[in-house]
DNA sequence: TGACATTATACGGGTAATCGTATATACATT
DNA sequence: AATGTATATACGATTACCCGTATAATGTCA
């Protein structure tokens, strides 16, 4: 899953915990951060620092990746 | 390329620049940001934000993606 | 509807990121 | 060594993250 904004890390974010069945303030205790901050990231209201980024993410056992920017394909519904 | 820690993302982000010639300035530039903040991220010295983070990687033609951590592989020196 | 659980928002405070700018340090080339 | 280039560091100012805490708003279910 690729990453370009605040708001779609968000929704990463809450799919993954939802899978999960967690519970905001379930995640915030995994992460050591407030529920608040759960809140305001799933919903795409901040931009997070790296190291929170990375504590969330390592509570829901994923990981962060860099990889080189796909070229756009083709796609038929353009025409 | 899997991003642990703010050091690990400034060696990625380094390694990709000069793989590219660029210099911190010019990279800086397309980022929208001073050459300072990139010599910081690339020593791993602040945790920056998650849009500036994505603001380097799109100057520098890369993604960041989120992935399932991967399972711990067999490693025979601990054996 | 009422009670409970979950999420969103608010407030003040502390700290860190980022800025513009300037300079110091390190590196390279002649 | 001297000059030019690149990177690292410094400084004060501004912005924004994140905190603890509390509460408002929303959702759920009997």
């Amino acid at each position: 899953m690729t990453i370009r904004n605040n708001k779609e890390f968000g929704e990463v974010v809450r799919i993954a915990r939802q899978k999960q069945k967690l519970r905001q303030v379930d995640l915030a205790r995994k992460a050591s951060v407030r529920q608040a901050l759960i809140s305001e990231i799933e919903n795409g209201a901040i931009s997070a620092k790296l190291d929170t980024v990375i504590k969330i993410l390592a509570a829901l056992d994923m990981d962060l990746s860099i990889v080189p920017r796909k070229k756009a394909e083709f796609d038929p519904t353009e025409y």
